[in-house]
RNA sequence: GCCCUUGUAGUUCAAUGGAUAGAACGAAGCUCUUCUAAGGCUUUGAUGUAGGUUCGAUUCCUACCAAGGGCACCA
């Protein structure tokens, strides 16, 4: 439709002898002013001395001389000189209609056809807290990877972790002070939740012991140890063990959070290839200074672009630094999956500027990855009672957010039929629903700033609310059929509802929000959907055997349906019929 | 000091250079012998400061102020 009216537009524009290059079609924010709005002839008014309301007359005029297609209800000048296009009652039929013929696939785009991408995001750390941040990363990751995959591409997911490292020996250290954290009966979460203490604790003392530290640091050098004989057998079993609880608990989150990983690529992989690529462009790329290996990057820097800053790569201690591992991870990545055409890695915006030297480092080496990585940064969590830290072990789990925001809805549940398995399906479902929600609703760039409360609301503007309509909407349509009436987007009706006017630019939002990466436009716009409809459940009834129009109500309500569904997958959130 | 983010109702967030700057929470009121009241319907309130570009600026540019993050051996 957007297209059809524009080159009305440009034809009325051509017969007027006016040349335009680029002509604006909008949404008017406010339907009273229209279903598609241009601003062409406030744009040329003074190119052409002409009074731009004058001007917009004429173009209608000219518009309405050409062709106007039954789409197009009637045509107005408003404001100081806006075109407005009001689209007519058969347009709207005829969309509920498509929605109907194809709910699979509405809103489906074509833009990343055939391309390969892939995702990183989440990345936790074994033997850490999977924490609220995750969560974050987990949340915009996902739906970003659901968002290429609904405009054609063909994505796999990918999760880094840091399997070596300091982190691990502080976790050790905490478990062999307290050896009743080793307890190895009960849940994945359980004994993970244990390691996490563990890890908290060993942080702690590490920064006010010095003899503890140094402990500490005895471990990290005994976990590096590869030849099998020679590890220390004590703490290689707990290591094992750890690994394997604390990565099975991370994977138990993920089914409830609805992601299944492709690929899982671990750090200490990583180093061995990082340090040969680093070696192999000593001299090249990377040089010696101090006693470490470095990049100075500064030496690529633009005039009017951001700068970059020299990064140390490999340690004067000879140990690899994460940037040395990300070199690997990329290269890794693109051998892994070698046709990709994308790649990318969702990551807190605090390494923003690392990860900008450690590409320009790897387009150096491979100029023909550097229009085929992109970064994408998201702000952090900030707690409103201060700063959050693993290490200080005030953070919030994922775990205990989902159980807290799980049990608060079984509570809310009580008055329907379901059975146990079902009730905590739903309780899940909702409870993911309210905390994507509460991350995905703002544009990925800036700081959230965590509400525990309003993470897990249920109320207004919320993830339960989308699905609580979706919900309604499902059993009118289960009271449709057991009343025998039939969907039929044909039967007539002569009013125009709020809820169709949004319903027919799901496609446009989702082509916007996969271009820019940015999942709220999709959130935002179910708002707006589910308030519409929300309004139209409360004025009408819906189902009503006397009513002839109820059939089209019907189709009305299906198409709904489908939009929602559709639109919340793509946030990853699931659409439960009941609630 | 330099580089990135971000400054919008009391609070948390929206607004491809457009019209009367939208929601939600909070507060006040109304609404279930009709399909799920986790709902609907009313009322209330905001663009950090100073310039510039533009027919038109929350949006673009410059300076300042404020918050957060980053800038060599942590990740």
């Amino acid at each position: 439709m957007e297209q059809e009216i524009k080159n009305l537009i440009k034809d009325a524009l051509n017969n007027l002898s006016i040349e335009v290059s680029n002509i604006v079609l909008e949404h008017p924010e406010n339907s009273s002013n229209g279903d598609y709005s241009t601003n062409v002839a406030l744009a040329i008014s003074k190119s052409v001395e002409r009074n731009p309301k004058e001007l917009a007359e004429k173009i209608i005029t000219e518009i309405i001389r050409l062709n106007i297609d039954k789409n197009i209800e009637k045509i107005e000048v408003a404001g100081n000189g806006f075109i407005n296009f009001y689209l007519s009652r058969e347009f709207f039929r005829k969309s509920i209609e498509e929605i109907l013929n194809n709910p699979e696939n509405f809103g489906k785009n074509n833009s990343l056809e055939g391309k390969k991408i892939m995702v990183e995001y989440t990345d936790p750390n074994p033997f850490k807290p999977f924490h609220i941040g995750h969560l974050m990363s987990n949340a915009i990751g996902e739906s970003i990877s659901r968002l290429v995959e609904f405009s054609g591409a063909k994505t796999t997911r990918a999760n880094y972790q840091g399997d070596v490292g300091l982190h691990v020996a502080k976790a050790i250290y905490g478990l062999l002070e307290n050896e009743k954290l080793q307890n190895k009966i009960g849940s994945n979460a359980l004994q993970a939740s244990n390691i996490g203490r563990a890890y908290a604790r060993g942080a702690e003392l590490y920064e006010i012991d010095e003899k503890i530290k140094k402990e500490i640091d005895e471990i990290n050098k005994k976990l590096y140890i590869k030849d099998n004989d020679k590890k220390d057998k004590k703490i290689n079993e707990i290591y094992e063990w750890g690994f394997k609880v604390t990565m099975e608990a991370f994977e138990d989150l993920y089914k409830i959070l609805g992601t299944k990983f492709d690929f899982y690529f671990l750090e200490s992989m990583m180093a061995d290839i990082g340090r040969e690529i680093v070696n192999d462009n000593m001299g090249k790329i990377f040089e010696e200074s101090e006693g470490a290996i470095v990049f100075k990057a500064e030496k690529y820097n633009i005039e009017g672009q951001p700068k970059f800053h020299t990064r140390v790569f490999i340690t004067s201690q000879s140990l690899p630094t994460y940037e040395t591992k990300e070199l690997g991870l990329t290269a890794e990545k693109f051998k892994t999956y070698p046709e990709m055409d994308l790649s990318i890695v969702v990551t807190a915006n605090e390494q923003m500027d690392y990860m900008r030297v450690v590409a320009k480092a790897i387009s150096l080496i491979h100029p023909e990855y550097e229009k085929k990585m992109f970064h994408i940064t998201h702000g952090m969590m900030r707690l409103t009672t201060g700063k959050m830290g693993s290490r200080k072990g005030n953070v919030i789990t994922g775990e205990f957010l989902l159980n807290d925001a799980r049990d608060a809805i079984l509570e809310k549940m009580t008055d329907r039929d379901f059975s146990p398995e079902e009730e905590e399906k739903v309780a899940n479902e909702v409870s993911v629903s309210a905390l994507k929600y509460s991350i995905l609703k703002q544009s990925i760039g800036g700081d959230i700033v965590f509400d525990f409360e309003k993470s897990i609301s249920f109320e207004g503007d919320s993830g339960p609310y989308l699905q609580y309509s979706y919900a309604r909407a499902n059993s009118i349509l289960e009271k449709a059929q057991k009343e025998n009436i039939l969907p039929d987007p044909h039967a007539f009706l002569p009013e125009i509802f709020e809820v169709e006017k949004l319903l027919y630019k799901f496609p446009e939002v989702v082509l916007r929000s996969a271009k820019e990466y940015e999942p709220h436009y999709i959130v935002n716009y179910l708002i707006e959907v589910a308030r519409s409809f929300n309004s139209f459940y409360g004025n009408n009834i819906i189902v009503n055997k006397e009513d002839k129009t109820s059939s089209y109500k019907i189709a009305l309500t299906y198409a709904f349906s489908f939009v929602m569904k559709n639109g919340l997958r793509l946030l990853g959130i699931v659409a439960p019929k009941k609630m």
